[in-house]
RNA sequence: UGAGGCGUAGCGCAGCUUGGUAGCGCGUUUGGUUAGGGACCAAAAGGUCGUGGGUUCAAGUCCCGUCGCCUCAACCA
């Protein structure tokens, strides 16, 4: 096993120091490397083939729902931020903001977008004037800037991919909807093709959206039991469309005030991803978004016909729809087995002399590290079938994760006891703002989010009548 | 933004206390032998010591600034 001790070194220990696990295999696998700006990542092409795959299927949801995908600026005049109170007061600490371009000072600075609600507001003020304009659902994929003090790969970084999706209707009630039903496809995307549970549900005032009425999130628990906000769905209300002057005619003749939702997931769910499936040989993906769904490893491949065979059962695969790759290179088989491992691919399929004598392939999946031999002749329905139990298997372990570290507690020390064992904590809450704080304080846990059709008889921190139970977690 | 640690070859590190010729392991390159869990032999290449300034005859080493990474805390859709 000095062997294995070698291999493990690459990377630091997922259990004893995560953080540095995360660092150590975003790095080494190439998803991510650092700007020279603070804060900033370039996504190298093995990370980006991931967000592609998250592109495709939540563009595939959204077209489903009539959300249709645009494109607005990247810089916003200043004064558009301002119109919003709550919004300017959120945002204003990490807007960045160009002063000068052409040589000279500009009149009105410019942000950076750190979201667009303001600039989309603004538009639809144009194109909404009747109520036959409404619904409007428009999504753009872009890039936001937020200069934050600590950053991380994916994670929190001053510049970030998202798509983030704003919607403007004529009811408080399709706005709602609209709002939930977003947070719904959130969740189905990411337990069907992230493989990662989540706790949905709203927010409290103190985590809400600056300038929303009210916050619904994903809540993800991530290998070190802390949590991740993986997505946001925000309703607001009248807040924007009356900052912004969205209004139309309707049927009656009387004018009114829209409602608007936004809601989005960014690169973090690349993040979130890592750090739910990883293991101690590093990344695991989910085979919906993998970058590489099947690695094939030629074994002897010198000996005649073996590099033949692997070519023709790549074209197989490929041609069945399946993101295979051949490796060819010259490194030991052994070397391959740990640095595709290493990289996250689902399946690995092992082929040499004596499985083509056999008519079979060795197959090992990533997941469970187990191996099992497949007939050669049917090998893309054994491959599918393979990834398919995968993805399953990846959620179910997720799952079961997460659910063993749901503890509930009665008392503060109860809630410090829970967070620090890695736990997600339920506790009854009366609703003040003095007892969340106390308990981020005290435990350096935050209300993650109310815990729906849940209810306590008193509030863990002063022991008054509880209105809610709401999930306290440490939080990336 | 506070407190601490780190930054020397592609990667991991030693050298710094006490200033005086730039080191080790892995990897890389070339040739050969190999190949089912990080193969072996031989030869070779590879460094403005994160960066800017200062002290000094002389700085990887001492001083100041700055950038980045890690930990804890604070801040934060």
């Amino acid at each position: 096993m000095a062997k294995e001790t070698q291999f493990v070194e690459q990377i630091a220990n997922i259990d004893e120091n995560f953080p540095q696990w995360y660092t150590d295999v975003v790095l080494k696998t190439k998803l991510v490397d650092y700007g020279p700006v603070k804060g900033t990542m370039v996504i190298r092409p093995y990370g980006y083939a991931v967000w592609e795959n998250i592109q495709k299927e939540m563009n595939a949801r959204f077209h489903k729902r009539g959300v249709e995908n645009a494109y607005f600026p990247l810089l916003i005049p200043m004064s558009y931020f301002t119109k919003e109170a709550e919004h300017v007061e959120g945002f204003a600490p990490e807007v960045a903001v160009v002063t000068h371009a052409g040589g000279e000072e500009l009149a009105e600075p410019l942000a950076i977008r750190p979201t667009s609600e303001t600039i989309i507001g603004t538009m639809m003020s144009k194109w909404v004037q009747s109520y036959r304009d409404l619904p409007l659902k428009i999504n753009q994929w872009c890039n936001v800037m937020r200069w934050e003090k600590t950053t991380r790969p994916f994670l929190r970084t001053s510049e970030f991919l998202w798509q983030e999706g704003h919607t403007a209707h004529a009811s408080e009630e399709e706005a709602k909807d609209e709002t939930m039903a977003m947070l719904e496809i959130y969740k189905e995307f990411a337990e069907n093709c992230l493989a990662i549970p989540v706790l949905t549900g709203r927010k409290t005032e103190k985590e809400r959206f600056a300038g929303a009425v009210a916050t619904y999130t994903m809540e993800a628990m991530m290998h070190d039991g802390k949590s991740l906000q993986a997505g946001t769905s925000h309703y607001l209300g009248q807040n924007f469309s009356t900052a912004f002057d969205i209004k139309y005619l309707g049927n009656e003749g009387v004018l009114q005030t829209a409602y608007t939702t936004s809601w989005g997931v960014s690169t973090r769910l690349i993040g979130a991803i890592i750090m739910t499936h990883g293991d101690e040989r590093g990344l695991v993906f989910p085979p919906v978004v993998a970058p590489i769904q099947c690695v094939i490893v030629p074994i002897a491949a010198r000996k005649p016909g073996v590099v033949e065979a692997c070519e023709a059962l790549k074209t197989q695969l490929e041609n069945a729809g399946i993101r295979v790759t051949l490796d060819n290179s010259d490194n030991s088989p052994g070397w391959k087995f740990n640095e595709w491992e290493m990289k996250g691919v689902p399946v690995r399929i092992e082929l040499g002399p004596r499985d083509i004598e056999a008519g079979k392939m060795l197959c090992a999946r990533r997941d469970t590290l187990e191996k099992v031999e497949m007939p050669l002749e049917s090998a893309v329905d054994g491959v599918k079938a393979l990834l398919d139990s995968v993805q399953k298997g990846l959620l179910e372990k997720a799952r079961k994760h997460r659910d063993e570290r749901i503890v509930y507690a009665d008392d503060i020390a109860g809630i410090l006891a829970g967070v620090e064992a890695g736990n997600f904590v339920k506790a009854g809450w009366c609703g003040c703002r003095e007892c969340e704080d106390k308990v981020k304080e005290e435990t350096g846990a935050t209300s993650r989010v109310f815990a729906e059709g849940e209810s306590a008889e008193t509030c863990a921190i002063c022991g008054k009548k509880a209105e809610h139970v709401i999930v306290f977690a440490r939080a990336y």
